[in-house]
DNA sequence: TTGAAAGCGCTAACAA
DNA sequence: TTGTTAGCGCTTTCAA
């Protein structure tokens, strides 16, 4: 049974070598004034004494804590896991640490976050805000604080701070347009809540795409959901009741498209020779289903890395009045698979 | 534009009501000794401020950071999403912050993880052991500097600490009676690397219930690979090309269970008529894939937050000489669905 | 019921 | 090249 390591500091180091702690810690973080030889001897020292750096005693002189605080709406989510990954990565490669915080889309949980965070004394917040949140200004107190932001996915224009999105438009545009290149003329939307920017501009996308092939946009097939399956099933439920059924759908999501699918096959209806599919997200059970899903695949983990980048480059430009915020916004890739290639 | 907050601190307040720091620390933490009064015009006046506390500078005083270190192989699994998710959930009820390090599966990593969750003074550390660590020293250390340790779903019993892992080798016992129920005779087993102890209690599942039903293990119907979805392919192709191939597959996990699928649909073999498949950990998309699969649900939510819940009792009686580390098994349940039920 | 003073462990300005 | 000293913001012991 080893013993038990006792708390070790640079006063135990210095009072080993005869020397003070001043020296020991700038020895230890290489200062071009310390001889060689005592940088060596200190860190043996160290090395033997078993030495861990306080990061918190640290960070406290510092007045930096090295840490980046990210708010997600739940862990559970692939899509937040990917872009965590990404950010982890940078992070550790800059020698940051990630604190997170989920808020499970609820507006006070997010509230929570951020005040946790800013005690915490995180050097930045990238956060990806709830479905629920309408009210900013727990947002705009990070900002007050000096402390850097970034948003990712869900983001919101009017807060002047730097985002990295995906080009929903542009997902929704081409995802539309493959449909119409299938022959489909009858295309209904799924979407979400409008309020949500994204969602928002998938609708657009989606809209802008029929008018650009001349095909008349018909309100009756354009239905809004709470984007899950469940949602995505009853929507697609009122569109399979119209005198007319839509020969394809543009699902705002995967989950929802996914909803949609069972609906489809419940009517006894083929996919996607009776009625075409395309979801958004590339959620990695689409590539597995029957017929597999296609979609809009988002860049997660990269958008993960720029929000990082985002950060630093905020961060190392934090007491300069010339330095605007920065909106980067991904490329979407279409994923054409069996629901929506007809033959 | 509004104003930028500059820092406030204990201090500003003391000086904003002619009291000292001292007492403004104790008032807003609701010592008894203050009088309500006081505590009243001092809430006031933080409000007023805008003060928020620093914990930095609490923890470096109290020896204390409310914050759990989580070590995992990756964020991008839906299984460790789940886990983080039920973390957070317990450790926000406490007040409680959590840290995240990725391994990518790597023994350097994992070490690196540890060094800095020691130097950021995290109160304790959960983590799952990366499929690449065979060496266990970073560990040890973690317990010699008296940090509560509690390892979660790979979990190493020679550590000594506190765990929660679910009961594979049910689970797997489990998954092969059902295959056998439904009629199956040669049930052959894809497995993973046998040196990490979740898949060799799987192995051992299997076949302990093949020896219970009196039906002979088979070495030739046992393959083993790198729990992937190629790999789970290569290990069917191998089942496939014997004189005799198996009439079911029980594949220690839903990625290689998804392998086997693709590569049983590419010989023109029937599921689950010719081959009956069960996977284990229940991945979202097994749900959806078409047959739907068979499949192990391990509890992750729940794992996590046992996991939590097991840090903070090691944590409360960390000077206890009487406490011992307790390991936790969950009970998996058996998912039945298309791919193994015959009709 | 409150104040004075010290100290958690580290780093930086200044001095030698 | 190294030492001295002070202080980051908070909490707590001791004293009043």
């Amino acid at each position: 049974m080893s013993e038990i390591i006792l708390k070790v500091t640079l006063m135990d180091i210095a009072r080993e070598l005869n020397i003070t702690a001043a020296t020991v810690s700038r020895a230890l973080n290489d200062h071009p004034a310390i001889k060689d030889a005592t940088k060596k001897l200190v860190k043996e020292a160290a090395q033997k004494l078993q030495y861990q750096p306080n990061k918190i005693a640290s960070s406290l002189r510092l007045g930096k804590s090295n840490i980046i605080g990210v708010i997600i709406p739940s862990a559970e989510i692939n899509f937040f896991g990917s872009v965590i990954h990404g950010i982890e990565k940078v992070a550790n490669e800059n020698n940051y640490n990630v604190l997170i915080y989920q808020t499970n889309e609820l507006y006070e949980y997010e509230k929570r976050g951020v005040q946790t965070f800013l005690q915490s004394q995180v050097d930045g917040v990238l956060a990806s805000i709830s479905k629920d949140t309408i009210n900013l200004d727990h947002y705009s107190e990070i900002k007050k604080r000096g402390v850097p932001l970034v948003l990712f996915d869900r983001a919101i224009d009017t807060l002047g701070v730097s985002a990295v999105v995906v080009d929903d438009y542009a997902g929704a545009f081409a995802a539309t347009k493959h449909l119409i290149q299938q022959g489909c003329r009858r295309i209904a939307h799924i979407g979400g809540q409008q309020h949500v920017s994204i969602f928002n501009q998938r609708l657009k996308g989606y809209i802008d795409a029929l008018n650009v092939f001349g095909i008349p946009v018909d309100d009756d097939l354009i239905v809004y959901g709470k984007v899950s399956i469940d949602s995505g099933r009853d929507c697609m439920n009122k569109l399979l009741a119209l005198a007319i059924i839509p020969d394809a759908v543009f699902a705002v999501e995967d989950f929802t498209a996914l909803g949609a699918m069972q609906s489809i096959k419940a009517a006894n209806k083929k996919i996607p020779d009776d009625i075409a599919i395309v979801g958004f997200a590339n959620e990695p059970f689409g590539e597995y289903m029957s017929p597999s899903l296609s979609t809009v695949n988002q860049q997660t983990v990269q958008m993960g890395e720029e929000a990082a980048k985002l950060f630093f480059e905020s961060f190392h430009n934090r007491n300069r009045f010339d330095y605007n915020p920065r909106k980067l916004v991904l490329q979407p890739e279409l994923i054409c698979r069996q629901s929506s290639l007809k033959k």
